[in-house]
DNA sequence: GTAGAATGAAACTAATTCGTATCATTAAAA
DNA sequence: TTTTAATGATACGAATTAGTTTCATTCTAC
């Protein structure tokens, strides 16, 4: 979280060119990531995210006002990368070790660790973070298991979604577990397939409905 | 979170006797969780905990040194609850409903919420959060899941657990679902054991370890 | 009874940190 | 060329807050 700044060796000071201002907002809101997700939101003081984009603190009040104005605008940025495009040929079970890898990673753990701390501050960033994060995997879910498997069975994506996050997940966020490999991300994606029967080896049958379907 | 301290009208002042003493230390550290759970570590002020537990700050620093101590010995005081003893008659599907009901309600989101916000600053806390509530949590559901379906079902006691708590329990977290009424929970808990056939009415039969068993 | 421990009440210290201001400097704009 | 916006560097103000201290007080311990 520290070399990664090996960019400007002097930065220099006058009027910067149009270009170089959209350089520079992306620079501190890709400097501020690793300091919010180190240190959460209240430890994370402007001198500090100042440091690590090579900036000074007048710089970024000049740019986003104040310090929630950083954290939301760096949340909002990447929502927008978060939802990656679809892959055309993908099948159920690439799809659920990719999300299963994922959210596993140690930046996204962060993020959520993060937004979960401030979530009662921060609303708005909770629900963007689920809006656009876990409900398009779960949407994404739901289309592969109806292809696959028929309409009814898609009534569990929610359920397989929980499945691939799974225990490991709240490990994760409670640092107790290490990032996993792509490799077990496969093999815990297809033990969740597995135990809810969305293998392509055995299909859902007919009588897939059974207790009373979650109300939320 | 305020009305609930309607306890001594005006307190005394001078020395007081020993179980005074033990009586003021829990009078501090139950205080000490709703503001906590309200304000996260971070703006939780000594002062506050103080106002709410009818306390000099003078006396929360001659009990518990500084702010880490007060949170500590407070997480350290919860575990000891949060191990409920195991009702004898119970099912699996009662007990389910139980655990759902309990890691949905406020107190404990809240405090989840504090322990993953907080995990790096004190990593022995979310550790003793993990031992104590989930594991044996999930211990639990294995005995039942053994006890009414048979050794090879209780490998899948974990994957339950992740059921049970399902992206309902992440929505806690992110403050975008209110806590759920027993019956709620009750319904959900029916809907986790069905999509993992171990509802008492279709057992599992023997073709239980599919894949590669979680790693972990 | 007396001494001293523990507390309330409240002021105080020291450190942190958000946000602003000053001054020099560079380059875009006019 | 002149003007001006934006920046670096740095100092500063104001607010918050963890932790300490002082003084009076009241009760336990002996």
């Amino acid at each position: 979280m520290d070399s990664a700044t090996p960019a400007s060796p002097v930065r220099k000071r006058g009027r910067p060119t149009e270009a170089g201002r959209v350089e520079r907002r992306g620079q501190i809101l890709d400097a501020a990531l690793p300091v919010f997700l180190e240190y959460g939101f209240g430890k994370a003081t402007v001198d500090r995210i100042a440091a690590a984009a090579r900036v000074t603190k007048r710089t970024i009040y000049t740019y986003f006002g104040d310090k929630d104005g950083v954290f939301t605008e760096m949340q909002r940025r990447l929502a927008a990368n978060v939802s990656g495009e679809p892959l055309r040929t993908e099948t159920l079970e690439s799809l659920a070790a990719r999300i299963v890898y994922g959210l596993h990673s140690a930046q996204m753990i962060g993020l959520h660790r993060l937004v979960i701390a401030e979530s009662l501050r921060f609303p708005e960033l909770a629900r963007r973070l689920h809006d656009n994060g876990d409900m398009r995997h779960i949407a994404r879910l739901a289309d592969h298991i109806r292809a696959e498997h028929g309409q009814a069975a898609a009534a569990h994506a929610e359920q397989l979604y929980a499945l691939l996050l799974g225990e490991d997940y709240r490990r994760r966020l409670l640092g107790l577990l290490e990032p996993v490999t792509a490799a077990e991300a496969a093999v815990h994606a297809r033990s969740a397939l597995a135990v809810i029967q969305l293998t392509t080896a055995s299909p859902l049958s007919g009588a897939a409905s059974a207790a009373g379907a979650p109300s939320t």
